[in-house]
DNA sequence: TATTAAGCGAGACGGTACGTCTCGTCTTAGA
DNA sequence: TCTAAGACGAGACGTACCGTCTCGCTTAATA
């Protein structure tokens, strides 16, 4: 009836202060979690049990389960901007990198799950909007890298132009689409040149 | 013990086969449901409660929660192809009129469902995956008059270009950008007339 | 879709332990419930409903219907043994008293449902044997009293005694006998004088 | 979505009148489903299923589980009254006969799901009550025999005496102490004896 | 050096929802 | 008119999580 003390080798308080040590193991179980039964069997009971944590520890650093799982996916590490010389070879590589990236690491569950998550609670749904905006600029920089080459049309705004690569990779990761080898040389073809017949 | 019996005026067994309207009955608490509280708040619970139906009820004629979701949509009315002679205007007006939709109806909401819970369950994940094939076909015949008006070049295949389509509307609807007046005439110029600076 | 707080005067954690004024309150509620509406109407729903605690806080502490119910008929007060210096007396006083006390409070109502849940709980079932065991035993000090005394036969093991008289309650209670005066005297005169014609 | 057509061999109505297969059918179901899963594992449900009857036909015949499982225990054979020329004996002999038989073939499962239907069934309760007099009526027939043969007291009516039989044999049941060779014979030398000292 | 204050694990708590089972009623289609 | 079939509203089953609360311990910062 009286709680157990804990293991020897538990975690335990370390004074007045965050213990770094359970926010890490905090992180790293709701990834694994993630990874291994996705989001459907994501929960914070699963993971204060992995982390051998307690839930107000997770509550109190955490919110929400959205606040947790945005913090899961901050930690995943970032792409790097190709650099071919050509807008869009760079289009195509960076956005091939990307797939893979979600499809070879947890980094694609997280992020569906942040995406599923933003659907229902509007911290998440707020956060995710300005992650979407975040990325737009990001991503903005092949575009202003083609202007700077000349190879792009005065009147574009990266972060616009942007905006539909960033959009097109949601959606190939939201329809399962990560796995489909040229269909992004095709796709991107038709962003770069356009729709329009020349005159 | 013994169970009560329902009300008189309640809706009964009509025979061995379904029995319309509860089909009904339980599709309308569900959207109601749905436009009132969001994802979150949708329960088949809720539903069953809502539509005075037996929860073995709902289960026996969709077998899981997406299976509902997508039934809900589905009873969503469609949007009209526009048909302004002019492929940007086309795709412009087209664009906000589904966005105009999703943003006046509990349309926006329906669909936003649909895709959360096709993250965590793979039946969902399957039938949005196809119900997104479905969509770049139709909104590829805004792509293919272009075509016929010889207004698009010739190398578009209208299924791949409408997807680019599908994704931005998607994404607009994801990050909660339904309401941004002028951001779609934009967009849309960079995808008609490409990124390319023309010789 | 976030579980409302309860209402500010309800119980609550008492932190990793056991709440006792839950369980007094579920009990409680089982008891009422019981005495009225009879085992028919006794559902670990209604107990949880009634007592204002979830129902997993039923299930962590009575595994099965079974522990909940004989719980609560062990709360019953006992018996007191009468002692009228007469052996026939005291085994006629001591059954009039059950009945009684079945007939007049929840006893007799909660003993015939552990009967009843005994019938398809093995657990239950193997409690409801124990627990004859031990009625036999309690009851057989009446035997061994008229030992003491010399009423009875030197030859009479007090328990085995015991288990006609224990045998009779139940069948009184099962077959809805509480209450017919004189039936009880005539019987045990049989008992206790035996079938035997005496030479 | 239609009903399908039956099976070519199904029973199906012989017009306007009951079908005494389908009955018969009903039952044998019910008692094999008793003997098989016991009372916790037996519904009409199951047995509709198992008869490859509709509900509605077990319904209209048996108005509720209670008096379908009566049924089902009328059906079973009874057990001869023993003849050995010695009170005692008879006794010892009917007990072990029903204990055996209740052991050994489903009757003693079915008899024990009477008794718990009986404790939440009002109808089967005061079926069971007609039944346990009944019990001691035909029971008596051994008192009676003693009775006559002068080695029973006078004042011993049988009915009464026998009730005594029919509650221990009840306990015997529900306390699952339907195997305890030789506690048979004990038991009864008190009844037959009685408490009482010999002057 | 002693006290205080926060963090920590543990886990109980009132709840909601899950998906399944059975209840007893009702209607149909077919013989 | 009776049958098999099965849909229906109702509601209980036992389990998983939710987010909150309290406990008893541990430790760093403060007095």
């Amino acid at each position: 009836m009286m709680p157990e003390p804990p293991p020897p080798n538990a975690r335990r308080s370390i004074g007045a202060q965050r213990n770094p040590a359970s926010a890490e193991a905090i992180l790293s179980a709701a990834e694994a979690l993630l990874s291994e039964e996705g989001y459907g069997g994501f929960s914070i009971e699963k993971v204060a049990r992995r982390a051998r944590a307690g839930k107000p520890t997770i509550y109190k650093w955490w919110p929400s389960k959205a606040a947790l799982l945005l913090d899961v996916y901050q930690r995943q590490k970032s792409i790097e901007m190709p650099d071919t010389g050509r807008l869009e070879d760079d289009i195509i590589q960076f956005i091939d990198a990307i797939l893979t990236h979600w499809r070879e690491t947890p980094a694609g569950t997280i992020f569906r799950s942040v995406v599923a998550e933003a659907q229902s609670d509007e911290t998440a749904g707020a956060a995710l909007s300005d992650f979407a905006t975040e990325r737009e600029a990001d991503t903005g920089f092949l575009i202003w890298r083609g202007l700077e080459r000349r190879e792009v049309r005065d009147d574009i705004r990266p972060a616009e132009a942007a905006r539909w690569i960033v959009a097109y990779l949601w959606y190939r990761l939201l329809t399962g689409q990560l796995a489909a080898p040229g269909m992004t040389r095709a796709d991107v073809r038709i962003l770069v040149g356009g729709l329009e017949r020349r005159p």
